[in-house]
DNA sequence: ATCTTTATTGTAAAAACTTGCAATAAGGAA
DNA sequence: TTCCTTATTGCAAGTTTTTACAATAAAGAT
């Protein structure tokens, strides 16, 4: 409930509004796991706001990613998940098991500045999914 | 119509049969641009089998990305759209204006073992997209 | 040719996500 | 406080994607 506070000057000072919908969202991705659906968030934050509509939680979602508080994760199958932002890292899916684990961003670095320098393209994601098959997996 | 053919045998010895869904759809793949979206497939497959349905097309392209002969791109917003599968590469999005370039996989290839060889995990994904702001936004 | 097995499809409905627009309310000015 | 502007929301409807299950038809055996 508080916590979405600590985010309301620098909203304000884009000249964006501070509602209770955007207070109950942060709230909820500053205190819950990582990589929410937009269904989690919609209905834990329901829970502060009970007025909340599903629409308002993907558009809040989508600002907030665009303005870099929250991150948009690729989960499988195409759907997006999301989490507060915060140090820079990537994962490896599991496509079989599903499983999941982080790679610190330091490890992709140098490749993307390569690919920086290469492209012409900058400012570069650094939250990236990637999709392989796990040691556990492997075995089989 | 007959290029879906080609992959006939490789799917009959897995198995699978042989519809014509799948070779409509395979003949919308080899045929078109790149990265088409179901509803792209569904509508042209759909005039060489006028009866084709949406839940085939999905069905199909996951089917076909699963055997290696499609590839899932992810394109914003967690949408994903389908290419056959052929060399190995990656693509950067602008986020702003979407424009699109790709980047050959060898560029990325050190940092594939790398991520490899320190998480475990194997036979990671060679089809990325990353999301950044192209030379023409930067300008802005 | 006919039969049998079962992978694949279509149907119908649900779930996930998006959009347009009128109503609301945040924040600044008076 | 009250008023004004307009960013933001809720509502209702639309579109996209998934799912369960019964009907169909591909492929191999007879
Ligand atoms: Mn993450
Ligand atoms: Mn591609
Ligand atoms: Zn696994
Ligand atoms: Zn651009």
């Amino acid at each position: 409930m508080s916590c979405g506070l600590a985010y309301a000057p620098q909203l304000r000072s884009l000249g964006y509004r501070i509602t209770p919908q955007r207070m109950a969202i942060l709230h909820v991705l500053c205190h819950s796991g990582k990589h929410l659906t937009p269904r989690d968030v919609y209905q834990k934050a329901k829970k502060d706001f009970p007025t909340l509509t599903e629409p308002t939680v993907y558009r809040t979602l989508e600002f907030l990613a665009k303005n870099g508080l929250a991150r948009p994760m690729q989960a499988g199958k195409g759907r997006l998940r999301y989490e507060m932002a915060e140090d820079d890292h990537h994962h490896i899916v599991c496509r079989v098991c599903g499983d999941e684990i982080e790679v610190e961003h330091e490890l992709l670095e140098s490749m993307y500045r390569k690919m920086e320098s290469t492209s012409g393209y900058q400012r570069i994601d650094s939250h990236v999914t990637f999709f392989g098959v796990c040691p556990e997996c492997l075995k089989t």
